[in-house]
DNA sequence: GAGAATTTGTACGTATGTATG
DNA sequence: ACATACATACGTACAAATTCT
């Protein structure tokens, strides 16, 4: 089996900590914990907007954190990159 | 005279470059020149809106270039202020 | 101190443009 | 031509921090 979808851990929109910023967590940890390998795609916004129920912007403003992070890169058309 | 406002240069929705960056070259320019002096505060968001004819949320992207260029801080309540 | 007003922060939704495949 | 994916811009609502009355 295996069904490729793992955990998906939820956002809670009522916790202290912004939604983006908890969204920025769970990816950053999916990166380090080599989840989501080095030159491996990043899923689509359109995509984490349906697994994480949040907006669009919400995903933008959290692959923006990675970014700043030097975790990732994006590229329009393509898509977000880990470094 | 010297009626406090001086020129307000025009933002450019068709140009090729994005508002928000049409927008931050202008405050950019406003700092360099002393127009803006240091410490002195910036413009609030809702005035900036008002000035430039653009969306809050452009107004914030291009608060965001000067802050990513350490020219600026921002204090939620307060405002933001030139470095 | 209480309350209103001001100002920035977060989150949502929509529409359109640009780049890639 | 078409579908996918990111980029920009608009608007709305409410929360949080600060300042003013």
């Amino acid at each position: 089996m295996c069904h490729g979808r793992v955990d998906a851990r939820k956002i809670d929109l009522r916790s202290a900590v912004p939604a983006y910023r908890q969204l920025a967590s769970i990816l950053r940890e999916q990166i380090e914990t080599g989840e989501l390998g080095a030159d491996q795609i990043v899923p689509s916004e359109a995509t984490l907007v349906q697994r994480y129920g949040v907006a669009r912007g919400t995903v933008r403003r959290a692959i923006e954190v990675l970014r700043d992070e030097d975790l990732v890169v994006t590229v329009q058309g393509r898509g977000t990159f880990v470094k």
